[in-house]
DNA sequence: GCGATGTAGATGTATAATGCAACTATATAG
DNA sequence: CTATATAGTTGCATTATACATCTACATCGC
């Protein structure tokens, strides 16, 4: 079977190397307050409650101190604050404030709002079979 | 109409900034020998033909001076050449060469063959699907 | 209990991508 | 012919990132 050469796999492999280029310019200039990997943090943690910087890595394929420093800058800017691990003197979980749990509010709605404009125009069905598809898709971006 | 609270664009919005996040992380080490900027230039130039640094960088929704670099280098690996406007001493085209055209070739299928393993067990509507709906988006995002 | 080894996280340093501002050279308008 | 606009380049600063190293604590073997 020739995988390389399947259409389906052709248009994929080149519509996300666009998409990249894209989103990331788009969200370069902020949508709301928060910086893109202040976003996905907390978005993060709001979703799955604390976790720690080695956990938070894992998930984003990032180096632990990348996120290091993305969670003091999150913790100076009081959005998150550390949760002390009372089992590991070394560890500590971030949890979201209320204060981080506003902006990313705030900055969800921003870039809701940005993607119902993109989406304007596309059926419900052709919606929900996109975020199914791009979820599915990173499932098992992440597994591999 | 409540858009913000559209089930559908709440998994699209999360799962685009999942996504940047995932991809990003996977085409930071090289798939071939192209890293994602010179196999974008590459992939643009020998589908349009040559274009100038203006409209690549507009067709990728980047600085002028981003892109200007980026062809310096592709220039300077022998991957494209200049093709002097004949109506405009300023302005070139940017021509893609035999090298450059090896180098897209062996990049493309190494990308196409870890897009294959990601779609590995997706039906051929899915993938069909997906390519699809990428390539509606990606259409919308670079009007607006 | 204590030394060896492992682990969570922080920090030093280097690199790459990018944007903005200033510049050069050419084109076009008045 | 001068003024202004445009294509592209370059200087500079910023940001995100990885890798290597370091510190503090934990755990394991004895």
């Amino acid at each position: 079977m020739d995988m390389e050469d399947d259409g389906a796999i052709r248009q994929v492999e080149l519509e996300l190397a666009i998409l990249l280029r894209r989103v990331t310019a788009m969200t370069t200039r902020r949508l709301g307050t928060l910086d893109r990997a202040a976003y996905l943090l907390l978005h993060r943690i709001d979703a799955h409650g604390p976790e720690g910087v080695k956990r938070l890595a894992q998930a984003f394929g990032l180096d632990v101190s990348t996120v290091s420093r993305q969670a003091a800058a999150l913790e100076a800017s009081g959005l998150v604050r550390r949760i002390p691990d009372p089992d590991d003197g070394r560890a500590y979980g971030l949890g979201i404030t209320d204060h981080g749990l506003a902006e990313l509010q705030a900055t969800r709605r921003a870039r809701q709002a940005r993607i119902a404009e993109l989406l304007e125009g596309w059926t419900d069905e052709e919606r929900t079979m996109f975020g199914e598809l791009l979820h599915k898709f990173n499932q098992r971006a992440q597994q591999r």
